[in-house]
DNA sequence: CTCTAAGCGAGACGGTACGTCAAGTCTTACA
DNA sequence: TGTAAGACTTGACGTACCGTCTCGCTTAGAG
């Protein structure tokens, strides 16, 4: 068993977490992120319709938005599987389509929208955005594109860190910018655009 | 106070909005945008600052956004000016990278930021944003790829929309998202990955 | 009418603060005060069972004690009359047994303790009181010595200012230290003391 | 002050108290009392500052002001030595001065201030400070003033009781009221004021 | 020489209050 | 009538303590 040699393994180690207290704050959280939006998803609003302390909460989130973002993690957040076929442009299409209705989609995508609009005025919820759910999205899909260089589907030129900010930055753009809707169809055009580059015919 | 002697005081009825004062505000706005970044705008400071009643600002604005969206296109906003060359990578290039250079420069680029993050909390702000900024520049981008595709210089499937937020809306993408630096290296990329796919020799 | 000249005589004189509030926050103040001690008279307390705003007692109060000194005043400090009847030695027995009746009264008694028992830790506070309540006690207390010691009923050597400590701050005294108790009694008790010395017969 | 003195210890079953703990907590605990006076005596402070668990201290003492009390005492309290010459003035003077000068020394002076300010909103601590305290030097002046009138150095008339409070009650007022200054002239003043009313020759 | 109860450290949690900031609304007086 | 000045409400943030309640380690003396 490893034992995390970095803790000083404290004699008394106090009186654990409640699990209870953690649950209810989460779905609170989660209601109020659902129904009302990031913005009123305040400690206050939060303490009280849990039943629970305020302090509680300032011991474990950094800020409201924080909490709302933990709160979307463990309730909304989809589980990324990214799995690849070898047809680099049936992938492409499969992936984006669903990356766009899962931004789209009418419940979570305001909150996606909220997260990232707050991290703008907040670098932390910014690093903790990026290290939970922005990064390990890019990551697959860069890879997904340089396999698909490898196999000589795409031209060597090609600059996969670039391209994934036009496919998937390009969601993200619709996402957040007043104008353009981001749906599936919207998916399609991001792959057919590349394809019909790459064959004019 | 300066007395407005340039104003007749139009026929005694009531007194005239004070340019004065309005030019204090936007100036003062910009300051503080400049200085602490939008989330410190507040009609608040922006009224003591400016030796301004907060009502003056409840009059004209709707809110601290809106505020400094205002004293951001007062002060800060480029000028767009949507020049054509004929040839349309040239264009491409040069319109992304002045387009880069501007969202990444260092005065600017929180602010722009700031704003869209802001308009993601308040509808509103994101449709002024739209209205001022934004939209223009969404249908200049349109008309020029428009007229590539016209010329033949794109395939005629190329959907111009969609086209759009895979340049100018990756470099929103960048700007707004922590991954990945935005700069005139990932403008010229953005271009070059189009062209490669292209023209894969 | 005079002015006070040290006012610049702003130019918009702003809302008039309400006097139906004020009135709400020195009775709820006073009713706490009563019921519960000074200690209990908190702005949170205050505001909530007044129904105003907590902002609004921060701008009129230093602290909770402060609140709870102009609730005293306000409702039930008695209103000195420094009377003198030519006989020092009535006029003694007479003010020391009001004073000592008044601090013993067993609604006020807790207030007075409590108030200074605050100023203790609180310096403006104690300032405060000093200002209002004990210090014109004292000064009437020593006009009246003075004026006796003049008239040659007591030994020119006598030092009022001590004087007053031995006679009201003896009361004092009994009132803030859990030893001995503070009655009419012992308000006769301190002038007898006096007289037996001066007249052992 | 601890708590369980009814508790018969049972027959040293158990870890016994750590002196050493007693000892960092009382020194700690006087060590804020000197430097930020009894209000910032809490048990949060001493518990860090003294490197020891806060629920340690609330075994041990029933309140903040408690544990100030007991840190007093233990480092700051004057022992009493309640010794008489047999000439009534002069052992009154001594006596009185020695107090005065306890009373106003710059240190001691706003810790007694504290304390006793702190007893008038709890009444257990001004029980304690009483027993510990204040009785004992009460006793011994009432005594020293009972002896003096049997040997015929006051008359009989006179009441101990109430003239303990016009001699140390009249110095405690002016350490607790914000008029006059407590000083050994001060103290003086008392005794002079007795003795010139005695003999107003 | 073990068992066991108390002392103790560490921390979670609830609660109350403080003090601050800002948004918004309203009111008065002035120019 | 546009502005200045300010009163008031509402709601949130963040901090500081208090007081209670687990855990689990430590330790001295009773058995």
């Amino acid at each position: 068993m490893e034992r995390n040699d970095a803790e000083p393994a404290k004699r008394g180690r106090g009186r654990p977490p409640s699990a209870e207290v953690r649950r209810r704050v989460l779905e609170t959280a989660a209601a109020v992120l659902l129904e009302n939006g990031i913005s009123e998803v305040t400690f206050d609003k939060v303490a009280r319709r849990a039943g629970v302390s305020r302090m509680t909460l300032y011991k474990w989130f950094r800020s409201p938005a924080s909490l709302a973002l933990a709160a979307f993690e463990d309730t909304y957040a989809d589980s990324l599987r990214p799995e690849s076929s070898g047809d680099l442009w049936a992938d492409l299409r499969a992936h984006l389509r669903e990356f766009a209705a899962n931004l789209s989609e009418p419940r979570t995508a305001p909150m996606v929208a909220g997260l990232l609009g707050s991290a703008q005025h907040d670098p932390k919820l910014a690093e903790e955005i990026s290290a939970t759910y922005t990064r390990p999205r890019r990551e697959g899909a860069v890879a997904l594109l340089r396999a698909g260089r490898e196999r000589g589907q795409l031209p060597a030129a090609v600059d996969a860190e670039a391209l994934v900010d036009q496919l998937w930055g390009a969601c993200y753009a619709r996402l957040l910018l007043p104008e353009g809707k981001l749906d599936e169809a919207f998916a399609d055009a991001l792959v057919d655009n590349l394809r019909a580059l790459a064959d004019p015919g």
